[in-house]
DNA sequence: GAGCCGTGGCT
DNA sequence: TAGCCAAGGCT
């Protein structure tokens, strides 16, 4: 689960941080990447970090996949890194290295989906717009919908009734927190604890005695044995590791000839992994045409 | 639209 | 302990 980045942004603007912290578009938009899947527990000393070395768009640019890989650390999917990195170039071609403040240049830089486009125009830029992340499409399910969960991808129905309640004024961007908040920690997938909701009354889902979602949710693949594991434990090494390191460390990290090799060319095709002259493996020096 | 993409905490 | 869970973007 993740907290709302309303929540960080606030205790961080308590602790007094100031120019490229969370109150900055680039902070916001550094911050909602991290969060796209990890939890704010574990981004917060990451983000903190990277802001501190990279405090503009322009200087994550000019850094190396390698110093963005090594930074990212173990966040999970170190794609996001590269992508954030290919986004910081973007800003710095497109826009002159200022974080655009419309949605349409927002989509169209790497690894901003729906989601964290509003996200940064409503945390970011203080007008309203529809973030709609797992945990608010879980309240708007339940309380206006009735249904115990959401459908399995945005749907058009969906983003028309949240715009039904969004505050078009300032409030917008206050009210989209809101209901991220809500969905983080009271209106949640397991447990919901509906006796301190402050919308219980008007609750549908409540009101229908609480129906099952009509179909399973989909099952997670094992991630143990996986190529994802696999993947994981290369780029440790390589993380790891200040240098290049030689073909026979990369096959001391998986025992399975055949997923290491597998996982090693996706990674060199992710862009997350360069081989080397003699047999050899690092870290991107420069960034691959791959993205 | 289904499947892929890490990691770590919780049970 | 092994399995479950979180969950946005991209292909």
């Amino acid at each position: 689960m993740r907290n709302s980045p309303s929540q960080t942004a606030e205790t961080r603007a308590q602790t007094g941080e100031t120019r490229a912290s969370a109150h900055s578009a680039w902070g916001v938009l550094v911050s909602e990447v991290m969060l796209q899947q990890t939890p704010v527990a574990r981004v917060e000393p990451v983000w903190r970090a990277w802001i501190d070395r990279w405090p503009t768009p322009a200087a994550l640019a000019a850094a190396s996949p390698a110093q963005v890989i090594r930074a990212w650390g173990r966040l999970g999917y170190p794609r996001r890194a590269l992508r954030l990195h290919a986004a910081a170039a973007a800003i710095v071609e497109r826009h002159g290295g200022v974080v655009p403040d419309d949605i349409e240049s927002l989509r169209a830089l790497p690894g901003i989906g729906e989601y964290t486009a509003g996200a940064v125009i409503a945390f970011a830029f203080g007008r309203p717009a529809l973030a709609l992340d797992t945990n608010v499409r879980r309240v708007l399910a339940r309380h206006d919908a009735g249904r115990a969960r959401p459908p399995g991808s945005v749907t058009a129905g969906e983003r028309e009734r949240a715009l039904e309640f969004l505050p078009t004024g300032v409030d917008g961007a206050t009210w989209m927190a809101a209901i991220m908040e809500l969905g983080a920690l009271v209106c949640t997938a397991r447990s919901p604890r509906c006796e301190v909701c402050p919308i219980a009354a008007g609750c549908r889902w409540r009101a229908s005695g609480y129906p099952e979602a009509e179909k399973a949710a989909r099952r997670q693949p094992r991630y143990t044995g996986s190529d994802r594991q696999a993947r994981g434990a290369i780029l440790a090494i390589l993380r790891d590791c200040a240098g290049p390191v030689t073909g026979r460390r990369i096959e001391m990290s998986w025992p399975d000839a055949v997923q290491r090799d597998r996982a090693l060319d996706s990674l060199v095709a992710d862009g997350l992994v360069e081989p080397l002259p003699r047999g050899r493996y690092g870290l991107p020096a420069s960034a691959s045409p791959h993205g």
